[in-house]
Formats: C-alpha cells, sequence, structure tokens
RNA sequence: GCCCGGGUGGCGGAAUUGGUAGACGCAAGGGACUUAAAAUCCCUCGGGAUAAUAUCCCGUACGAGUUCGAUUCUCGUCCCGGGCACCA
C-alpha cells in the first residue's frame, strides 16, 4: 500500500464502485427491518455551503450506520425546486427560470456525489418537474372536493410602483426592496388550506411524538395555541347590531370600560358616528400604511380612535365606548377585545393614553388596589371586587360562574380558540405549481378535470421584473374554455406556496415514478414514516407543521396510512458565517463581493450577523475549495468533529488540519502495522497485560461509539473516542505474540470510522486484507467480558473536597473500602485530630469523609 | 412585549442519572529526527502560591439556596442567540 494517504485517487476511485454495486439501493422487498431516513432537501442554489455538507454529513452518518447495523436503508434526496431565487435570478441574468434550475441542480448533485453522501440516487426528482406538480394538482383538487381547500379574500403587500406582490421579506422597513417606495396592504381573493380543521389532532399529536426535541414541540403548541375563554355578546346601544368579543378572562367582565375593535372589524365602519368620521378616517389609513412596518420593526406605540358609538355591558348594562386600535388583529379571535384597563397590560396603557376609566374588579391576596394609583395591570389571580353578585369569589371560579351566568342570560358561551390561522398557499408568481381552477363568467371557479392535468407551466414566458404575474399576460395559458359550460374562461394565474411541495414530498420518495396517483398506497405504507429526519432549526413550526397536516389530509384521502411523517426528529443548530449583503443584490456569496463592493453592481456591500468573524475574510469556508485541498473524507470529519449537530456554530477553518493529520494517522497505523500483523497468530490466552488493556479500549470504544452515534447524535464525542483508540495503537509495545490485538484493534478502527468517512475506510479495509466493502461487514458489537477490569480508582474526598486517590479491587466491599480510605497518606492529614462523622461511599466512583 | 434556547481554558468543545471540571482536537511553547525544510514522533499547556510532576488556594456569566457533594437541581440578576401572527 502507499505509505502517504492521498485522498484525491482513492475518494473518486470508491464513488465509482458504489454507483457500480448499487450499493445504496433501497429494496422494495427485503427480508431486513426497513429504516427511512431523509434530511430536508435543498433548494438548488448552484451550490453547496457548510450548512449543506454539516446537514448531509449527520445524515449520512446515521444512513451507514444503520446500513451496517442490518437495516434496510431507504436515503433518498431530491430538489426543492420552485421559489423565488429563480424568479429573480432570471431577471437578473436574462435566463429562464427553469434552465438556471435545472443546471443548479446539475451542479449541485455534482458537488453531493463528491461529498461521497450514500443516497439511492435512483428515486431523485425535482419539484418542478411536471411529473411531480401534477400530483400535487391533483391532491389539491380532492382537497377542495372535501372542503379543505376554500377561497377568501385576504391582504397582501403590495407595491404601487413595481405593480406586484410583495412576500414579507421583499419588504424593508415598510418599502419595496426595488424601488423603496412605501409598501401599501391591498385586498386579494387567494386560495387557503384549512389546517384549522385538523388543529386538535396536530397539537394531541404533539404529546405522541416521543422522538421530537421538546422545544420544537413546545413551538408547535404554542403556534397551534389552543386556550379555552368565553364569548360574549355586546349589544351596540341605540342599534341592532351586536359585537362579540373572545376573552379567556370572563372574571373581569365588571370592569370593561370601553370596547376596542381592530380597524379592518366590519363593523367598524358602520359605527362611526358623522362627528367622528374624519378622525377615524385618518386613522384607518394611517394603520394600513403602517401595519407592515410596525410588524417588522417590533414596537408599536398603541394607539386608537373613538368612533362615536357606544356597546353595552351584558352583565350590568353599562354603557361602554367602542374604539378603534391598532394592536386589535382581526385574525385572532373575533377582532373585538373587551379592554379590561385594571388587569391587561395593553388596555391599561391604552386607556391611559386616552383617559378612559380603570375599574378595579380583582383584588390580589392580601392587597388593596386603588384604580387612581395603579402604574401597571394586575394581571395575576385574586378576588372578585365591584363585581355585584359574583363579588368575594376566588376569580378562577368565577371565570365559570360568570360564563354561566351570561349563558343563561343568553349573552355569551364556552368557546376554545385557537392561535393557529388557515394557510394562504396562493402567491402571485410564475415559478411554482399552477394551481387548476379555471374562472368561468356564468359557472364561477371550476376545478380543472382530472383528465386534464397537468396544468403544465408554460415555459414560453419572458421575465422582466416589470408588474404584474407573467402567466397573466400569457395569452395561450389564461384562455381556455370552461369546462362545464364550454364558455370561454380564464385560467388561475395563481401559483402554490413552495411550502405546498415540501409537505408531501418524503411521501413521493417512496414511490418516485409511480404514474397512476400521487402515492402507491403499498410502497408508502411500507417506507412511512420517516424513523428519522434530519434538518434546521428554522423549520421548527412551519414546514413541519404542514408536513403534518398533509399527511393527515392525505390519510383521510385514503392515499396512505399513517398519522405522523416523522417519527424522530434531529434539529441541526444554525451555521453561522459571514453574511454580506447589497441592498440592490440582497445576501451575497464571498465570491459575488470584491474588495469590500457587490461585484453585480460595485455598491458597498453590508455586513450581517457574527460581526467578529466578518473582520477577517480567511475565516468563510467555500466547502469545494475544502475537498479540493484536504478531500471529501477530511470535510465530513471536520463538519462533525467540530460540535454536536444540535448546537449553533460559527465556523472558522482552524481544526480542518487536525481533521486530516488524523486521518493520515489512521493511515499509517494501519500501512506501519500491516507487515506485522498479516501474518499474526491468534490469541491465545493467557493474554499479556498489553494486550488484555488494547483489547479493553477496543471494546470500550466499540461501546462508546455505537452509543454516541445511535439516538444520542454525539458525532464529536464519538469521534474523539476513536482518536483515542489510535492513540492507544501507537503506543502499544510491539510484540510479536500480542499483534492479534493490533489487528482487532485497527480492525474495529476502520469498521467504526466508516459512517464518518466512508472513502479511506473502505481503502483501508480492502488493505486488511477483505474483498467486500466494509459496508457489509456489519457493525462491531463489544464483548462484555473484555470491558472488565481488576482494579478500580476511587477519590477520597473530605467534606467534598477530594484529597486523594485509592486502587482497589473490583469486587471490594464497603468496608474494605472505607478503611483503605482511612488510611490514605494525604486524607490522614485531613482527619488528624479530627472526628469522622460520616462516610459516604458511592460504589465505582467515590468515598466521601465529612469531617469536623 | 411573548415563546424557545444558551453562557465552561487563548479557541471548538467534554463531563450520559447530583459524584475526580477541562476528554478529544486546534492554537501556543519546548524537544527528537533531518545537511535543511516539510512531514512525523514525544513532552508541557485554566489562573495563582511554591524549587517542585509534592501540596494548597481560586475557578463552569453573577448572587443566593438545597445537598455530604452542584457545570448539572431551585430562586433571583445580567448578557447572548433564535422564533413570533401586539394572541386579549
Amino acid at each position: 500500500m502507499e505509505s502517504l494517504y492521498s485522498p484525491e485517487q482513492i475518494e473518486a476511485k470508491w464513488q465509482e464502485y458504489w454507483d457500480e454495486q448499487k450499493t445504496f439501493r433501497a429494496e422494495e422487498n427485503s427480508s431486513k427491518d426497513k429504516y427511512y431516513l431523509l434530511e430536508m432537501f435543498p433548494y438548488p442554489s448552484g451550490r453547496i455551503h457548510m450548512g449543506h455538507v454539516r446537514n448531509y454529513a449527520i445524515g449520512d452518518v446515521v444512513a451507514r450506520f444503520k446500513r451496517m447495523q442490518g437495516y434496510n436503508v431507504l436515503h433518498p434526496m431530491g430538489w426543492d425546486a420552485f421559489g423565488m431565487p429563480a424568479e429573480n435570478a432570471a431577471i437578473e441574468h436574462k435566463t429562464h427560470p427553469a434552465k438556471w434550475t435545472y443546471e443548479n441542480i446539475d451542479s449541485m448533485r455534482k458537488q453531493l456525489r463528491r461529498i461521497g453522501l450514500s443516497y439511492d440516487w435512483e428515486r431523485e426528482f425535482a419539484t418542478c418537474d411536471p411529473e411531480y406538480y401534477r400530483w400535487e394538482q391533483l391532491i389539491f383538487l380532492k382537497m377542495l372536493e372535501r372542503g379543505l381547500a376554500y377561497k377568501k379574500s385576504s391582504s397582501v403587500n403590495w407595491c404601487e410602483d413595481c405593480q406586484t406582490v410583495l412576500a414579507n421579506e421583499q419588504v424593508e422597513e415598510g418599502a419595496c426592496w426595488r424601488c423603496a417606495q412605501p409598501v401599501a396592504q391591498q385586498q386579494l381573493e387567494q386560495w387557503f388550506f384549512k389546517i384549522t380543521d385538523y388543529a386538535d389532532e396536530l397539537l394531541e399529536g404533539t404529546d405522541i411524538l416521543t422522538g421530537w426535541p421538546e422545544r420544537v414541540l413546545a413551538m408547535q403548541r404554542n403556534w397551534i395555541g389552543k386556550s379555552y375563554g368565553c364569548e360574549i355578546t355586546f349589544p351596540v346601544a341605540d342599534r341592532k347590531e351586536n359585537i362579540r368579543v373572545f376573552t379567556t378572562r370572563p372574571d373581569t367582565l365588571f370592569g370593561a370600560t370601553f370596547m376596542s375593535l381592530a380597524p379592518e372589524h366590519p363593523l367598524a365602519d358602520e359605527l362611526v358616528t358623522d362627528q367622528q368620521r374624519d378622525e377615524v378616517d385618518a386613522f384607518i389609513a394611517e394603520v394600513e400604511r403602517q401595519e407592515k412596518t410596525d410588524r417588522i420593526s417590533g414596537e408599536v406605540a398603541k394607539k386608537g380612535v373613538f368612533t362615536g358609538s357606544y356597546c353595552t355591558n351584558p352583565a350590568d348594562g353599562r354603557k361602554i365606548p367602542v374604539y378603534l386600535a391598532n394592536f386589535v388583529l382581526m385574525d385572532y379571535g373575533t377582532g373585538a377585545v373587551m379592554a379590561v384597563p385594571a388587569h391587561d397590560q395593553r388596555d391599561f396603557e391604552f386607556a391611559r393614553q386616552y383617559h378612559l376609566p380603570v375599574i378595579v374588579v380583582i383584588q390580589p391576596p392580601g392587597g388593596n388596589l386603588v384604580a387612581e394609583e395603579m402604574t401597571e395591570a394586575y394581571a395575576g389571580s385574586g378576588t372578585l371586587v365591584n363585581s355585584s353578585d359574583f363579588d368575594g369569589l376566588d376569580n378562577e371560579v368565577a371565570k365559570a360562574r360568570i360564563t354561566g351566568f351570561l349563558t343563561e342570560q343568553d349573552a355569551g358561551r364556552r368557546t376554545v380558540n385557537y392561535r393557529l390561522r388557515d394557510w394562504g398557499v396562493s402567491r402571485q408568481r410564475y415559478w411554482g405549481t399552477p394551481i387548476p381552477i379555471i374562472y368561468c363568467a356564468s359557472c364561477g371557479a371550476v376545478p380543472v378535470p382530472e383528465e386534464q392535468l397537468p396544468v403544465l407551466l408554460p415555459t414560453d414566458v419572458e421575465l422582466t421584473g416589470a408588474g404584474g404575474s407573467p402567466l397573466a399576460r400569457h395569452q395561450a395559458f389564461i384562455h381556455v374554455d370552461c369546462p362545464t359550460c364550454g364558455q370561454p374562461a380564464r385560467r388561475e394565474t395563481d401559483t402554490f406556496d413552495t411550502f405546498v411541495e415540501s409537505s408531501w414530498y418524503f411521501a413521493r420518495y417512496a414511490c418516485p415514478h409511480y404514474d397512476k396517483a400521487p402515492l402507491d398506497r403499498t410502497a408508502v405504507n411500507n417506507w412511512l414514516p420517516v424513523d428519522q429526519y434530519i434538518g434546521g432549526i428554522e423549520h421548527a413550526v412551519m414546514h413541519l407543521l404542514y408536513a403534518r397536516f398533509f399527511t393527515k389530509v392525505l390519510r383521510d384521502l385514503k392515499m396512505m396510512d399513517v398519522d405522523e411523517p416523522f417519527t424522530h426528529l434531529l434539529t441541526q443548530g444554525m451555521v453561522c458565517k459571514e453574511t454580506q449583503r447589497c441592498s440592490e443584490h440582497g445576501w451575497l456569496f464571498p465570491e459575488q463581493v470584491k474588495e469590500g463592493c457587490c461585484s453585480f453592481c460595485n455598491q458597498p456591500v453590508e455586513l450581517g450577523r457574527t460581526e467578529k468573524m466578518s473582520k477577517s475574510k480567511k475565516n468563510v469556508i467555500d466547502p469545494n475549495q475544502l475537498i479540493a485541498t484536504y478531500g471529501a473524507d477530511t470535510a465530513r470529519l471536520f463538519s462533525l468533529f467540530a460540535s454536536p449537530p444540535e448546537k449553533d456554530l460559527e465556523w472558522n477553518e482552524q481544526g480542518v488540519e487536525g481533521c486530516y493529520r488524523f486521518l493520515g494517522r489512521v493511515w499509517r497505523a494501519v500501512s506501519d502495522n500491516i507487515g506485522d500483523i498479516q501474518g499474526a497468530a491468534a490469541a491465545t490466552a493467557p493474554f499479556s497485560e498489553a494486550a488484555t488493556d488494547l483489547r479493553r479500549k477496543t471494546h470500550q470504544t466499540i461501546k462508546k461509539v455505537t452509543e454516541d452515534i445511535d439516538g444520542r447524535f454525539h458525532f464529536n464525542t464519538a469521534i474523539a473516542a476513536v482518536m483515542e483508540l489510535v492513540n492507544a495503537i501507537y503506543a502499544f509495545p510491539s510484540r510479536q505474540e500480542d499483534q492479534w490485538a493490533v489487528r482487532e484493534a485497527l480492525e474495529t478502527v476502520v469498521r467504526l470510522l466508516n459512517p464518518f468517512v466512508p472513502h479511506i475506510c473502505e481503502e483501508l479495509w480492502q488493505v486488511l486484507g477483505n474483498h467486500q466493502s466494509v459496508e457489509v461487514s456489519g457493525w462491531p458489537s463489544w464483548d462484555k467480558e473484555a470491558l472488565k477490569t481488576e482494579t478500580i480508582t476511587l477519590v477520597v474526598q473530605i467534606n467534598g473536597k477530594v484529597r486523594g486517590k485509592i486502587v482497589m479491587p473490583v469486587d471490594a466491599d464497603k468496608n474494605s473500602i472505607e478503611a483503605a480510605a482511612l488510611q490514605e497518606q494525604n486524607v490522614q492529614r485531613y482527619i488528624d485530630g479530627k472526628q469522622v462523622r460520616k462516610i459516604i461511599t458511592v460504589p465505582g466512583r467515590l468515598v466521601n469523609l465529612v469531617v469536623s
């Protein structure tokens, strides 16, 4: 063998071998247990970054580990290929989104292959393939049939100058990112998915998903936000309309001193008196203008305006003024809030600002709140006061009593409320899945008949960046006959939110080429659920919740039979790195920055996050460069060894050298010893002490690495353990009769490292005299006998401080351990002339003497 | 404002159930090999006292508490990161 480790040749060689042998093909009919491992598929931006390397290296460790353990592993890869960047690039570089996307896919596939990731490439697909999105259109039609998709009016960010809808991320400080004009809200008819129908099931699922990180479940629970409360009806004074409010605090009803409506509330306009008209209109205009800005910049001053109307508190018949307030949201509850300034901080601030009355109705235990003296609201529990017949009740009891009272009076009822809102899926963009709907003047919104699917996204469009959707200008696309009445009609020109594609792709991998339906139920039931899903924490709520929702929908559509898509979830931390942006061209790659200026427009770039790193450019890592210099194995090892997967990480290149050096050390350990161990005799007892020790280290390492990978995902400590074993091999005294122990240690190192650095391991496995891939050698198991030791070192503490150590036989009893501890030289100095009050012995660990 | 995380050497990190704080690696310093360099191998490496690899003191953001014993548990404070739809 070569005495020097040179990754270049061996990596290409083994990648070719795996391809030819179809080593990573998932078997459809196998006697082995299935294991479906999935990493969140990438958006084909054109180049991989260290975040990808980290994500896919983590996944590949698990895939190879499970394969070695004997599972039939499904480990697919594909492309989340629709989205805005392709449209932006097309406008920028005068190309077509499809061309840009497919070229990027080709380039990224090459880069991923170069890392040696163990994918079953035969299952690859891109979501922009008509063969994928046609089935998404079908699923939409089925959802429509079941009432799970519907249309309603909703507001969007609108730039008047560009005549286009803007995504939240295209709005910068309330202004359009291209032309810097202020962004306004505009109402549009849009399609929605009824995710709220599944709110309870999605919430209940969070208790079943024991393989998910608790913090992700907590975020999803908060997002669904189920709360119990009371809906109360306030009649409008001198009119027939009613205002309905939702509150979780019916116990504070007698403290309501005014009513706050969302500016968009349907009654808002009607209740305005002539006298107040000008003031209210100005306020509504201001809120419309500012809403998104404020949402982005955070803190907002509480503002409102009096409508001139009053409504009646159903509890005591008191009239209270009706205000419009900027902090009341139409999307949550009923869009109206009964304001109780004494016991709600927002209402309190509002009341003080507009000089509205504050009435205390809850007294804290032992407290004596006086409305005039309060400086903030009291939101805690206590006893009711100023509440008529309910005075003296505990406020928790009062919640039920008052709800009951309102129910009797037909003025309210107990309700459940959710924060979760339906999912708006319409996007006024070109590069996405066309929504299969036709609008007919006489028949309305007509679904495209199934046999006419797919509605193909036309490829002969011009992207200019000018106003409106390119699809709306494509005459051949929009003009179509109504499927119902045959009259000329118009196609829907909106496309789906790209989250729709990523909500069911994991199921399609089970049957990527199936051409009769979205899913082959048998194949899907065979592979799903995904046993382990891996991806960034930034998807903790939206993507993961939508995928769970779709799974339940597809189940109810009888397309598959699982309730939850992902059994175990690993959320990897964010990879922080230097980010630079140009005010014109957005986020830039390092190579798009020349001397601190954007390479497109030569304007100076702004630096984002991790300032410390931004100052020295040498810290930025390009994985392609890393692989070219050190090889894929080193890049993989580096990204896994730097920190545990869940942790956020700021990369810097320090440490890469060390990983490369370690692989060289492994290589030499084999090449230096290969001559000796080839002819080594089998192990015969009694073993020498050195050989016993090395064997123990070998089996300890197997145990440690296995436990670190399986379930714990602590790859950094697993690698550290193998490093220790390699150090032990180097330190081992070379004696001919002990060579079996060296051989065992080396073979173990190669097999344990294979999930992390597969290329070098395949090569070394062959050098060690094996003829099959190390992948099929199986995962090593540890011998409990080999782990045993005869003696053990115990720590002796005096009052909790370490004062000495004793070496004892493993099976020493408590008495002899304590006797030895008292005899220890340094310990004697501390107990001399003092009294030992207590002795605590922790088996296998320590003895603590309590002395005074 | 609300929700979720986090804070350990010069650096990345380790300590799995409350039991020897700093594994492993990087950087740094010293040495061996070499004509030389690279590569490699060996040693030292939290701070302080000390001649000392003996021993002692301090030390896991800060302040309390529980405990024989706290990086780990509880309470409070400060700081950093992430998410958000002002959630009534």
